[in-house]
DNA sequence: TAACGATTGCAACGCAGTTGCATTTGATGT
DNA sequence: ACATCAAATGCAACTGCGTTGCAATCGTTA
């Protein structure tokens, strides 16, 4: 049994982390790979309507692509996981992130965040610095929005 | 009966957005105003143990006051909503957070972010930057722990 | 103090996410 | 190709957050 071409690449990205290249993993992580934009799981359900997958099933399928650091997880102002490929996720923690509040896609930013300073006896330990705007396909630049100030 | 004195001011702020200064508002905005944190619904619940809110009604009154404007809502990487009074956070979002890992409260920091460059096209709107680690309270600065490289 | 709309408490509900467990299956070795 | 076995899945049940409808209560104003 051969698997078609445009999924070898993501089931060696599985096997690649030790984990089994399972139609399920293959299937969460194309559609992820096929959108323009993150995805919710209620949108990785509808794009998967035509192989269902089980509820339980895709929430292991994400904390699994997560944890192997395959996917990148974000957090929306209405508490909304947001789920995107990112190739580059995997020290995604070191460099700065943009959101476009329009589209909900999260690109990578290689700016290095530098830590602020810590009160005394605090430990920092990693430092997320979050963007939020709107992306150049969304038409970031209109004239009738202000910039930071 | 005479409102305790601390109390007074909150009720005023209640009339002055045309709603009742009722004992649950008053309550809830002075358990936010006496905190040093932002409070989650869990947090706020247990500060009012002594005088017990039902469940649905901490639910609406906070749905009001960030409503009326005068509570901050915030969300964590984890989903969890925080209420701050918003006297102390008009500027919130110009400030940087760290967030315990341990015991999960959130600290604000009072060094100013710095805008990352954006690639062309992209609008930057706000930065949010987000310090993890551990607090002073939970033992921050064990030695067997790695600050940031 | 009477009146009335705003607010509360309670019960019931819907839904997101989790857990336990029996069954299936991908990978490995023969 | 086949046997093997841990990994992964599907299903059912469960937990907990947040919401809704409604009757009872309360704060405000006159
Ligand atoms: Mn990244
Ligand atoms: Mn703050
Ligand atoms: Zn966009
Ligand atoms: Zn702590």
């Amino acid at each position: 049994m051969s698997l078609p071409p445009q999924l070898v690449e993501l089931a060696q990205l599985a096997r690649a982390r030790g984990a089994r290249a399972t139609p399920a993993r293959l299937q969460v992580l194309s559609a992820l790979r096929d959108a323009s934009r993150a995805l919710s799981h209620h949108d990785i359900e509808a794009a998967l309507s035509a192989q269902p997958l089980d509820r339980v099933t895709l929430y292991r399928v994400l904390d699994w692509a997560v944890a192997a650091g395959l996917v990148l997880r974000t957090t929306d102002e209405n508490r909304i996981y947001r789920y995107s490929l990112g190739a580059r996720h995997e020290a995604h923690a070191a460099h700065a992130h943009f959101n476009c509040d329009d589209c909900g896609r999260v690109f990578c930013l290689d700016d290095v965040a530098p830590a602020p300073a810590m009160p005394a006896g605090f430990l920092a330990k990693r430092v997320d610095v979050a963007v939020h705007g709107r992306c150049a396909a969304c038409g970031g630049c209109a004239t009738h929005d202000e910039p930071l100030p």
